[in-house]
DNA sequence: AAATATAATAGTAATATTGCAATATTACGA
DNA sequence: TCGTAATATTGCAATATTACTATTATATTT
């Protein structure tokens, strides 16, 4: 009891629940768009700057996000840099996209 | 600690979250699915056997998906119809996807 | 090599979520 | 009105999430 019964539900639907996860928490909708605002690339301390909570709250956030693949990383220095991977977020678009297009298909039959 | 610190986002970061954790459990993904399948309405009892969770896990659900709105519900005898609201929902591809959009734009500057 | 900076990990407390059984509520039919 | 069916609410246990401090690993200066 009290975890999500994953297996009694189809493929498709835990991973788009898995996907919309990640777009679940204000920080890390924030996070994403902070990154994405970057010319190449980003710093994690820019990020705790950025959004206000401790920098072990954000390396959860952002390893939250590289889960499904949507972050790429590259060493600069001592730094990490963080960049959005485009065909990731374009396929979370489409994914989303899809599933609300064809409910609302389904909806207005 | 432990509580999301909404006070620190933005209002539009915390909304669009709010939105997206509707889409984040797989039987809340599968029930609009199936309401929105359902000519004219479907009823509670029927998400339950489709389902396959307990009733009052399912009323919870529906609980969360109407908290944005999504649902309509209308009497019909002595059971409940719930349809998918198609403006709402449409609302929400919106959101999600001009965030999608947005974020991929600056990614790609 | 020692000090410093950056980010990840471990550990933990507070809170939220998930799911169920039991119960309450509501509406219908006999 | 009594019984029944459909849904909501309550209360609870199990688990997950959020956020923190302290620590560690790694790389860069000095």
């Amino acid at each position: 009891m009290g975890s999500t019964k994953l297996n009694i539900h189809e493929a498709e639907n835990n991973y788009l629940a898995k996907v919309a996860k990640v777009f679940s928490h204000p920080a890390r909708v924030a996070i994403i768009k902070y990154i994405s605002c970057c010319e190449s690339g980003c710093i994690c301390n820019d990020i705790v700057k950025e959004i206000g909570l401790a920098q072990p709250t954000i390396s959860q956030h952002l390893s939250e996000i590289k889960k499904i693949g949507l972050l790429d990383q590259s060493a600069s220095g001592k730094s990490l840099s963080y960049s959005i991977n485009s065909e990731k977020l374009n396929a979370c678009r489409r994914l989303m996209n899809d599933f609300f297009v064809k409910t609302q298909v389904n909806a207005s039959k």
